[in-house]
DNA sequence: TGATTATATAATTATTCAGTTATATTGTAA
DNA sequence: TTACAATATAACTGAATAATTATATAATCA
């Protein structure tokens, strides 16, 4: 069974708009930072500090590639947000636009 | 599909571990304020107002019998938080402990 | 090498929020 | 009616936090 702390300490990683979104967006592929901020609409430090959030709760993991560093779900040792991540918001649409944009990093 | 500002919102109300602990005790039973106090271990109206967060965000539903409020887990429209609710520690033993007790609505 | 790009970190600010203390409301019982 | 018990609300305080601005680090390319 789970503890309530680590527990609610990941549920409040979730309950934040820009955070959900980003990880909304992350199940459709792996992205970088300059693509979230493309998505999101916002600076590349909010971005940065998100993601940095997110990867100390174990949500997401990261890969450092040339000079970029791409972000992935990290899901697999948590099987109890398997369902509420199935229904989180699709993103596709904006995913999907990023990659047509004279992207940050092609 | 969810809208993500109401679904970050409910989220937000998760990722409190106060409210997690009451949402987990009320999976055993519906309980009244001061049950919960007792539980807690907190004050009355520090309760009242996290129930009140739970109301609002439709998360629980009240029921007034005579002098007391109980409050028990309104869960029918929100399937994406099952699973999660399934892993909720479980505070069974601290809900039967209250029962025991010279209580405060018995 | 120096310039540029991508990302991270630090410092700051404004807002949100949990918990406390004090008070009000509501219902029950003497 | 008055006294009491359960709950709610209001006001306040301190801490957490999201976002911005400015700066630093790191990698690539000319």
């Amino acid at each position: 069974m789970l503890a309530i702390d680590l527990l609610s300490d990941t549920l409040k990683l979730l309950g934040d708009k820009t955070r959900l979104t980003i990880l909304s967006a992350l199940k459709e592929r792996e992205l970088c930072v300059c693509e979230l901020v493309d998505i999101l609409q916002t600076s590349q430090p909010n971005v940065s500090q998100h993601m940095r959030k997110l990867k100390a709760g174990g949500l997401v993991k990261e890969a450092k590639r040339s000079q970029w560093v791409y972000y992935s779900l990290s899901m697999e040792d948590k099987p109890y947000l398997n369902e509420l991540f199935q229904h989180l918001p699709s993103q596709k649409e904006k995913v999907e636009r990023v990659c047509n944009n004279a992207g940050c990093c092609d």
